[in-house]
DNA sequence: GTTACTGCAAAGCTTTTGCATCCCT
DNA sequence: AGGGATGCAAAAGCTTTGCAGTAAC
């Protein structure tokens, strides 16, 4: 929150409500999301706000832009390297906490400068699951 | 492409054009990619076909629709479990035909009914290598 | 002859941008 | 006071949809 206004940030209420939000939030939410919580409090909050916000958290490395809906980008507050779990039918995504030590071959890292990766593991949730799962064939 | 009958879809000139492109593509095309390569052939043909035709395809399980580039999809012809490098420069995205027996806890089995994963490594490519990469902190 | 596909245009969503005003520092 | 942030509205991309005409079966 502090360090906010310590890397050149102002901050404003509504960027505070936005940070409160996201902290320690593990619901991976979309843009959209945020701006209709955040809407509760500033009903005049424009989503020019909320991608500029989200924009500035990116660019500092303070939080992480997934692409793992392909409907929308959702937003990650925790930057700790980690995995997720998609549910393919209501797009709900869960944190793995998990290191799979994954090594590729040095052939390969001579074609490819490789930085990071992220294993998205997809599935049915346990609701989902419930329900039985009528998908459409999409991965 | 005789599937394509089998299958109960109509071959027409327009979808043959999509399919040739497509069959043993590994550039990972955007729809945008494959409407200005078949328009070279066919100028009158419509991004309407473009999406219709690449989703009669996903439907079928024929194709993937790829959610690795934060700005448009990626159509992928190659439907064998494998995974994916994506420069994070110039989007390239590259196949990694590697089997990385990636197992999770029973516990985690047990609230999430998994059925695939994907790894998605992320870094640069050769190309961009070289150039010396002045990132924006996107990942 | 049916039915599905085509092309066009319009619309739908998500995300970005220009700009005048405002307010955090 | 200054510069960045806000809200609004318009615009830009990507993707979807409605519809009348057309072509594959």
């Amino acid at each position: 929150m502090e360090r906010f206004r310590e890397i050149g940030l102002k901050l404003t209420p509504q960027r505070m409500a936005i940070l409160e939000y996201l902290d320690g939030n593990t619901t991976h939410p979309s843009a959209e999301d945020i701006y209709q919580h955040v809407r509760k409090r500033f009903p005049m909050i424009s989503f020019a706000t909320v991608y500029n916000t989200l924009e500035a958290l990116r660019k500092r490395g303070l939080i992480l832009e997934l692409t793992i809906d392909p409907e929308r980008k959702r937003y990650d507050p925790n930057i700790h390297p980690h995995h997720h779990l998609i549910c393919l039918k209501c797009k709900s995504v869960v944190d793995v906490e998990l290191d799979f030590n994954i090594t590729v071959p040095e052939e390969l890292k001579g074609r490819f400068e490789i930085l990071g990766n992220h294993i998205e593991f997809y599935g049915l949730c346990e609701k989902c699951s419930e329900k039985g799962g009528e998908s459409d064939g999409s991965v």
